[in-house]
RNA sequence: ACGGAGGGCCGGAUGGCCGCGGGGUUUCGGCCCCGAGGAAAGUCCGGACUCCACAGGGCAAUGGUGCCGGGUAACGCCCGGCGGGGGCGACCCCAGGGACAGCGCCACAGAGAACAGACCGCCUCCGGUCUUCGGGGGUAAGGGUGAAACGGUGCGGUAAGAGCGCACCGGGGGACGGGCAACCGGACCCGCAUGGCAAGCCCCACCAGGAGCAAUGCCGAAUAGGAACCUCGCGCGGGGCCGGUCGGCUUCUUCUUCGGGAGAGCCGAUACCGCCGCAGGGCCGCCCUGGCCCGGAGGUUCGGGUUGGCAGCUUGAGACGUCGGGCAACCGCGCGUCCAGAGGAAUGGUCAUCGAACCGGCACCCGGAGACGGGCCGGGGAACAGAAUCCGGCUUACAGGCUCUCCGUGCGU
RNA sequence: GCGGGUAUGGUGUAAUGGUAGCGCCCUAGCCUUCCAAGCUAGUCGUGUGGGUUCGAUUCCCACUACCCGCU
């Protein structure tokens, strides 16, 4: 099978209606997921509040997220899906990369079981 | 060697794999090139740029700056000086004009806190008295207070005293000399009360139109060409006339019960008008000369639409190197090299090798009496921080490293 | 991007440049069988760093944090 192509999500609306889904909390992140029921697309969209940290430390932890989306969600992720991905205070930035890759693993597990 | 002062520079490196933003090219597979900072930060100043406003003169207000000279597009920045203060010194700090233009303030303490004056004192005279007290006069040396007390020390002088006289110090004025200037030196003269605060009001000199790239321009889409209420205003004249209303005329058409009716036309009036003028109102800080705008204005609330694209947008008062001028800031010229441009926002992720700080160890080596330091071994794995129209500064943050110049003390030569 | 404001015990707030007050809270005591209320006493302080001044919460400068407005 030929993985589904990522979309980038931008617009405020989208995050918006991605908040009233499903969530699932752990250790590197916060991941909110939303079954649109219509094409086929994946996309997902990176947001870190100010309360991660400095400029440098929330694009930072942006760039992780979108690092982690790009090699795990094209496997694990459902089509049709939209998924948002909250950087956390502390861990985003530091946490071995890794099990920042289990992080989303598990949490897409759970979302869509 | 130890301690210290002032600058300058750097601030992780290399490679593999997978990615991101922009540009170019393409045989649409790909390939090539470029891609964060010294502060990109704070937004404290100064500009460029764009739009709006903008007539002249005088006056005022508001804000800012404040020794002198220079640099600069400009600055509140920088450089070089001057003055004051601190340090043994290298060097550092200073909003550093004006206190006889005026007003104000100077708590507590103290007799007295700003036209000087006299609490305790000191001296003298008079009266009572003989422990001393009261009154008049002289005096400002001493006392104590304070952040600050109307020059200081010494000698002379005196009833006691006092710049009363003298010497030195301090202060004021100052011919003249030096310096572009701030300012410095200063013969000579003056016995010399004439505080402090202007980062209190203020005075003086100088500077300043407002807003900001979410500026601004173009293209496209969509909806609307709004509604309600409140406040103030609600005059005159001229002109216009599609349609309306009223009155008149009776040229035409038509109906007629021959009185007239209806329609068209003409004339006049009226409301009306997003026509004109005046009055009026408003604006240009104020005034004068003058100008502009409105003719309904202003305000509040409600309602509706759009949150697309392109340009501005990065090559410029450019940076670095070299050469020349200047004590320096900086300037000039030629040559060479370099140049992010996103738009919910790229410049990264991961692995390997190397790696500074830092932490631990003491088997071994070096120095040392030792503590310990260096070598060595193991761990560890890089500060502050991310361009958003663009420049010049300032300020603040920053693990640590490298380097230059200078000062003090000690030792050696 | 532009502009404005605030910071005073744990909390809410006062203070012409001259000893930083007040209420609530907290602690202790009194009162009460106990609690509450009341009474008495006490602790806790000007965001940070400089400067002006004899003296700064106040005036000036820089910084930090928070809040607000406009576009």
């Amino acid at each position: 099978m030929t993985a589904p192509a990522l979309e980038t999500l931008l617009k405020r609306s989208d995050f918006l209606a991605c908040a009233r889904g499903k969530r699932q909390g752990t250790k590197g992140m916060m991941v909110q997921a939303l079954n649109r029921g219509e094409g086929e697309a994946i996309r997902v969209g990176f947001t870190c509040s100010r309360k991660v940290g400095n400029a440098v430390a929330r694009n930072r932890a942006k760039r992780r997220l979108r690092e982690v989306a790009r090699l795990v969600l094209p496997h694990h992720g459902r089509p049709g899906w939209d998924y948002v991905l909250i950087g956390s205070r502390d861990n985003t930035a530091e946490r071995d990369f890794a099990a920042l890759q289990d992080d989303l693993r598990q949490a897409l597990r759970k979302l869509h079981g």
